[in-house]
DNA sequence: CTTGACCTTCCAGTGGCTGGAAGCCCCATA
DNA sequence: TATGGGGCTTCCAGCCACTGGAAGGTCAAG
C-alpha cells in the first residue's frame, strides 16, 4: 500500500503519516524504490491512532495505548485510567468553556452594537467595568 | 515602570510581555541603561491585553480589540461582532467537547478496568466496537 | 517521449509563548 | 572596594502537532 491508499483509509493526510513515521509511531516498509510500502497491520495501526487523536488523546497518550494495544497481556485498568485522565481534562475544559461564554455573552448582551463609540465589551476589557 | 512591576499589574508574565512588544502590541519607551520604561498607559493596555487573552480572544483579535479601543469614533457595533465570533467558536468547541466527553465516558462505563487484557475502550480505538 | 500524478526529503512556519544561556546594571552590605 | 544577588537585556531553541512548499525522483498512460 502507498502512502495515499493508507491516508485515505486511516483518514488522515499523508503529511501526518509521514510525520508518524519521524517521531516513531509508525514504521512502515520501504519499496525499492524508496517508497513507503505499508501493511494491513500498519494501516490499522494508522486508523487506530486517527480515532484515538479525534478523541482527543495527545501523542503521549496514543503511543501509551498503541503500546497498550499491542499487549496481549495488558491490564485494562491501565487503559480505563488513561480514559479517565482525559474525560477529566475534558471536563476541565468544559467548565472552563462554560465560563468565558458566560462572561462573553453577558457583555455582548449589553452592548447595544450600533455606530456609537460607547462599549461595554470595551470597559471591561480595560478594567472599568 | 519597569518590567516586573508591569508584569505585577497587568499579570502577565515578564515574558510574555517582551514577546508583546516583539510582536508590536506595547512599544514602550527604553530609559538610558537599556531598560524598558512601562507607562501607566502600557500598563493599562496590558492589561486590557491579559484581559482579553483570558477571554479566549486570539491574538490578531487583540490587535483588532486594541485599536477600536483607541478608537475614539469606533462604533460598537464592530466590537460586538468580535466578541459574537468568538462566542459562536465557544459554542462550537462546547459542542465539539461534550461529543467527545459523551464517547468516552460510554467507554470508560463498558471497561471493567480490571488486570484482564480485554478492553472495550481499544477495541473501539481499533475500529472494532 | 511527454504529461501528470504520485512519491521522496528537507526546511520553514503556525500560535503563543516559555526556558535558558550569556552578559550588563544596580544596590546593599562587609 | 569587592562581592553578592537580584533585575534587566538579547538571542536562540523548543513546545505541540502538524502543514506548506520547494526541489527532485518514479511510474503508468497516451
Amino acid at each position: 500500500m502507498n502512502i495515499k491508499e493508507v491516508a485515505g483509509l486511516s483518514g488522515l493526510p499523508a503529511k501526518t503519516i509521514r510525520y508518524y513515521e519521524d517521531i516513531g509511531l509508525v514504521r512502515p516498509a520501504r519499496a525499492d524504490n524508496g517508497y513507503r510500502a505499508f501493511s494491513e497491520r500498519d494501516g490499522a495501526k494508522l486508523a487506530f491512532l486517527a480515532r484515538a487523536r479525534s478523541l482527543g488523546f495527545s501523542i503521549d497518550d496514543c503511543r501509551a495505548l498503541l503500546s497498550l494495544y499491542e499487549d496481549r497481556s495488558r491490564a485494562s485498568a491501565d487503559v480505563k485510567a488513561l480514559a479517565e485522565d482525559r474525560l477529566e481534562e475534558i471536563d476541565r475544559k468544559i467548565t472552563e468553556l462554560e465560563g468565558l461564554k458566560a462572561t462573553l455573552s453577558q457583555l455582548v448582551r449589553r452592548c447595544h452594537g450600533d455606530d456609537r463609540p460607547d462599549c461595554p465589551i470595551l470597559e471591561d476589557l480595560a478594567g472599568q467595568g
